[in-house]
DNA sequence: TAAATTACTGACCGTAAGGTTAGCGCAATC
DNA sequence: GATTGCGCTAACCTTACGGTCAGTAATTTA
């Protein structure tokens, strides 16, 4: 705990820098987050970071990766001994779950996605880099919807593709309306509950469910 | 078409001005917009921007009112004679056209939305600006809901407020899936339907609709 | 037609950004 | 125990930003 450099306190001081990066970037963007507030609020020098990364841009993507470690989750081994229905509810409680726990990163991440212009970008970029992402938690879902349309656990209304949208564009939305409209969380688990009455069939393992499922007239 | 200014080309040149700060701000949001690039673009000195409006900030308000005009749809008397479950399929229909129409103000918008850190800011600020609009056009949904319900043309299955917010995240998360992710919009029309088949009751006017409502095992 | 006002510009200013450089003190190597 | 090199900093450089100002040619007012 002195001001002796050695070894390890170099990749303390880069772990500092990392983490007021991440909280700047995320809380202002690229462009209103200066290096200098970040060396301010990592406590070096501004010097210090252009010796660990040898640009802003370099320490931004430093940044990403770092964000983006939570994401890869081994679903498949996690939760393999469950049936469709209880696995694809598990794969939505993730989705929600990672969203609650890392709301900073994810305003970071949609920014991102909205700032950079449409097309034409490298296949390396960021943007690229979380569609990715996306497909292969998106396309777990439609595998797990397939499964379960085979085995009669999921309702055959939709094709399984056009379900998982279904699914992920009000979860997405949900995601909206708290993150950027702040809307109370209230209504939440009702909404899920009523996703699940229409990607599933008829609950055969009861559970505190007030709607019937379907209603006419 | 001379260099000859007049009472009428100040208001051309401000307009000028407008079109290329829009285009500007909503491309690179309001830091990375730089009033040097934006006078370029309109094809007049930097200086005339601050003798049309007296800062960056004023002129980025005189943007937003400018984009926020089209918002202001009079839909009450538009749709007055149709029934609600039409009028509700309308308002969805303006929904997904504005998007689509604004796309850019739309993107802009979001943009917003996100940098602007949590709470504590003005009654007048932008982001509370569209959170009204929005409240405004949810409330609009929410009573056509309830309508919708006592004449029996909804579905009770979830309380007014709920199936707006369903509604409405879908919605968002269809847009956000364009928008952000760049989706094929191959499954919107099937996945509207499928929100459809939620809030509403059977249908009275058939339509072409393949799946049969309720699907059990 | 002289004076005042409007619409506009080029040159300029202070500030803060990203980035560089010269060099410091300490630790390990020989 | 001198030398090498790592971790680090203060001071500096260049560039681009938002914003100002003095001035000018046309138009309106008198």
């Amino acid at each position: 705990m002195s001001a002796t450099p050695s070894r390890q306190e170099s990749q303390e001081s880069r772990d500092e820098i990392l983490r007021a990066a991440s909280r700047l970037f995320a809380s202002r963007g690229f462009h209103e987050a200066s290096m200098s507030e970040i060396a301010r609020q990592a406590r070096v020098s501004k010097a210090l970071i252009f010796w660990h990364f040898k640009s802003k841009e370099e320490l931004f993507v430093a940044v990403i990766k770092r964000l983006l470690e939570p994401f890869s989750i081994d679903f498949a081994t996690e939760a393999q001994e469950l049936d469709e229905r209880e696995q694809l509810k598990r794969l939505i409680e993730l989705y929600v779950q990672f969203v609650r726990d890392y709301t900073g990163s994810v305003r970071f991440f949609l920014t991102r996605l909205l700032r950079d212009d449409p097309e034409q970008q490298g296949p390396a970029s960021f943007t690229e880099q979380i569609r990715v992402l996306y497909e292969n938690y998106r396309n777990l879902m439609v595998d797990l919807i397939k499964r379960g349309q085979e085995k009669g656990v999921c309702s055959r209304r939709l094709d399984a593709e056009t379900a998982a949208t279904f699914l992920l564009s009000t979860l997405n939305g949900l995601l909206v309306d708290v993150l950027f409209l702040r809307t109370p969380e209230a209504s939440f688990g009702n909404i899920l509950a009523t996703l699940e009455s229409v990607v599933f069939t008829q609950a055969p393992t009861a559970s505190a469910d007030p709607g019937t499922g379907c209603a006419n007239g």
